[in-house]
DNA sequence: TATGCCAATGTAAACGCTTACATATTTAGC
DNA sequence: GCTAAATATGTAAGCGTTTACATTGGCATA
């Protein structure tokens, strides 16, 4: 005998009442007798039935679902935003789609595309690339779309948008650098967008101390903060500090440092930024700022789940924290 | 003027043909003059139509999503996997729910269950914990289920089953080390499932070898190596090797080192597992044991894609890999 | 010219649910 | 015990697709 899945028709027959009835108590409502309620348990425990969300969601206009467009889950910082966004989904019985979007705008558009067929009731886009002509081409006005690590963005749709702070964060760090006393203080630069911004930043911060700074091009990788090791010591030896644009390139530096046997932090202080599980645990502990990752995605849902379709778009931002550790060294 | 989305109704009176018609079209049926096709086209470019994918699964009976129940994304492997997951997924237009399971049975069960409300079109659960009997009883016998990174599992049911070759890892590990010299190999071991493998594997080694295995037991966090490097040193200083449950236990055990001024891998060699991002930057880069996680999930996503309902369950394996890095030394 | 056949398209019935509205049943007021 | 209001349940029309089956028309064949 070939069973099909039992619909909401099978519990209804066999608990003798309407399909409506079985809804009704499905989704919880008050108005059924105990008596009744009882009997439709009964059914759908007895036939094991499980709604159908799709039908469900059909009707409804709601699928439950919001996109998340990543650059990749593989980065530690965005394994922890999507999970901030779940922390709040899941409880609401919502779940989400995640797709990385490896930085292209090509794919970003497509993934848009078929995140849309598929009704999410909300975006999340995660330090996207894709141009605001598409964005908005894309998505209707209305619709409710968050913009998390991304540049401001000229739409006139109503979006939100949250950020981390780099003002607040790089400022904190070279503020500590300067109170620890240093005043050689380089940096290891790259990345786009929220590098950009840490680099005027810091630049900033030297020039109304009448300092000088000075800033090595890198790319935000290990690699790149290997190199950076080397040209510093060669070019610039009277440096006492580095702060660098990420922990990964301070992870770089460090092991390039500690080959040359240059000592972190007798001879040279680092700062990293983003906190990456790693950092608390390097020989010295590296000096970093916190991005509070997993809270972004959380705030993020929260807001996003929030929208009102009249609401303006508004910016928020989160601030970093500064982690003190033991590679900054006080100096004079 | 208040606009509703449009559907494929829309189009059709617009292209003034029967939805069946552009139905065919948005499928890219060949059955359909050119004339038509290019009508159709048409009408769908002036509506900005999007066809709504959860009707259309409603009939097909198809979601094009996949459940992958994770232990945590934030987990480097873990996100790795999923990466996998979406790599072949993506390119079939499907998309797959991940959902966190905080190795919590009961998130589990609700998650799983969510999840099939949703239809989803295959399940991949992985490392899980959930009870055999619960899995049984949650999923129909013809369901594609692929569990990865879990024990071997007592179902009657028709799933498939990948996991890491751990033996072979291992096996591989310790080899390397023997050649190298080492007769004085510790471990530092910990976590359930897979450690407890691992553990045994190692002492198996040397037993064979007529050596005396010693075992730290540990956590598998970088506390955990800590700790244990002060136990080595002031209970078995004459060790030689180390070879620690993974990367994030030896690079606890790397910190603990450095401070103590034992020099690596000078003075005693390290070996890890996992391979994970930041082993290879460490001072001196950590030879240790790669998991596939990446591809993996791939493979996973691949086979449980496969799965026809007669198919009858099965068992997978993948081989990790030894990096050989610098922080195993030579002897003797 | 009549006969099939095939290609192209249309018709309409699902898919499994929710929900506005209609109807039946109970309860309360007097 | 009767009426009105409140409560409980049923009816059936969607939600936006796909697809089996029916229909149409054109063309080659006889």
């Amino acid at each position: 005998m070939i069973r099909h899945k039992p619909t909401i028709i099978d519990v209804a027959k066999r608990a003798g009442v309407s399909t409506a009835t079985v809804s009704r108590v499905m989704n919880g409502e008050a108005l059924v007798k105990d008596e009744t309620r009882q009997m439709v348990e009964d059914a759908i425990a007895a036939l094991g039935y499980r709604r159908n969300y799709l039908a469900r969601s059909l009707v409804t206009g709601k699928s439950g679902v919001v996109g998340v467009l990543i650059p990749d889950v593989t980065g530690p910082l965005y394994g922890q935003m999507a999970r901030g966004i779940e922390d709040v989904l899941i409880p609401l019985g919502l779940h989400s789609i995640l797709v990385s979007d490896n930085r292209d705008p090509q794919e970003e558009e497509r993934a848009i595309g078929l995140l849309l067929e598929r009704q999410i009731d909300a975006l999340i886009i995660i330090g996207s690339y894709i141009s605001d002509a598409s964005l908005a081409q894309l998505i209707s006005p209305d619709f409710p779309l968050l913009l998390l690590q991304r540049e401001q963005v000229s739409l006139n749709s109503p979006y939100i948008s949250l950020q981390l702070d780099n003002d607040q964060g790089v400022n904190e760090a070279m503020q500590y650098l300067y109170e620890m006393g240093h005043r050689q203080i380089a940096h290891v630069g790259g990345l786009r967008y929220d590098g950009e911004r840490r680099k005027v930043v810091y630049e900033a911060f030297l020039r109304a101390r009448g300092l000088e700074p000075f800033t090595l091009a890198s790319d935000g990788t290990e690699e790149g903060g290997y190199q950076a090791a080397d040209k510093l010591i060669n070019k610039k030896p009277e440096v006492s500090a580095v702060f660098c644009i990420n922990d990964r390139t301070a992870l770089g530096l460090y092991h390039r440092l500690q080959e040359r046997s240059v000592r972190i932090p007798e001879d040279i202080s680092v700062i990293g930024f983003d906190d990456l599980p790693f950092a608390k645990h390097l020989a010295p502990p590296l000096t970093t700022i916190q991005q509070p990752a997993r809270l972004m995605g959380q705030r993020a849902a929260e807001l996003v789940l929030d929208l009102q379709a009249k609401s303006e778009g508004r910016q928020f931002s989160l601030s970093p924290q500064l982690m003190k550790r033991q590679s900054v060294k006080s100096i004079g």
